[in-house]
DNA sequence: ATTTATATTGAGACTGAGTCTCAATAAAGC
DNA sequence: GCTTTATTGAGACTCAGTCTCAATATAAAT
């Protein structure tokens, strides 16, 4: 068995706990999912689909992507700037993101120094940890020549 | 001269910088955030002026935000769940945001060690940092009995 | 103080991401 | 294959925030 089916089969598994139904335009966009490491927003996704002559609605990329995050497989993430990217979490442990102001890049990086003060001033203020978003902000290597010219 | 005139003082002069005239509305939006110390959205702002029977437009606060924004005056926070809070930033330094997912209370902190270790591994990647944001989600204290019974 | 040029305002239209509705369709179990 | 019921697509809808434009107010000039 494939990798990639046994994610399929895992997400079945899933979504019969759930007594969901797997159809092909879930299918479809798991897929698509697990084929991408980038962070896309919904209608990257979308045409991704199309553009594979797969045709499914908007909504169902919505709700799909929703199943989706509750299952642990896509990771939805909020960078401020009124869309949500999704980004396909399976094979990834923890990380928090530097995004560049420029042209959108993403760096991943994880610090277990920042880890460990986050749970040590959490525990300080005696609140209970459950997720934490830590996103740095700036201009990545390739754009410092460019925004430099910008006067940024 | 108090506090408080001087902040409009320099507002004016922010103002007269960018060519912008210095209205009633634009004090009244100022003073009020001034007089408050919470991360207040749009509306709770708008409301606010409305029970002090000061009726300005929507738009206008807006705008006026945005004008504060740039001046240094207030800080904008996307806390993720689709509207933004405006805190008032003048005698603030620096400080990031623990945020209860149960009553929405903010706790601010700040931490030597996790600012630091932000500029080291942003200088590993070549990346010029320009602002962050790191906020924790969880429970606050008050919540943890509330939220436990609820099966969280 | 009056005039003049132009920035600002308010009301409501508009935008865009995301959600909801509902009739038609398709899984899954029998 | 039949039945039950979850799912789908199309488009209406929501909601925060932005834009438009005619009416108004500010600031500078006279």
């Amino acid at each position: 068995m494939t990798i990639k089916n046994s994610n399929i089969e895992h997400f079945k598994d899933t979504l019969q706990r759930e007594g969901l139904r797997l159809t092909s335009q879930r299918i479809a966009i798991l897929e698509d999912i697990l084929a991408s490491e980038e962070h896309r927003e919904c209608d990257d996704i979308l045409f991704s689909l199309r553009s594979n002559q797969i045709s499914v609605s908007r909504a169902t990329v919505y709700r799909t992507l929703e199943i989706l995050e509750k299952g642990g497989f896509v990771r939805k993430m909020n960078i401020g700037d009124g869309r949500f990217r999704y980004e396909n979490k399976l094979p990834k442990p923890h990380h928090d993101h530097m995004i560049c102001l420029e042209c959108g890049r993403i760096i991943e990086f994880v610090d277990q120094e920042i880890e460990a003060r986050q749970v040590h001033l959490t525990k300080q203020h005696h609140f209970k940890l459950v997720r934490h978003i830590h996103q740095l902000f700036g201009i990545c290597e390739d754009c410092q020549p460019a925004a430099a010219n910008k006067g940024v």
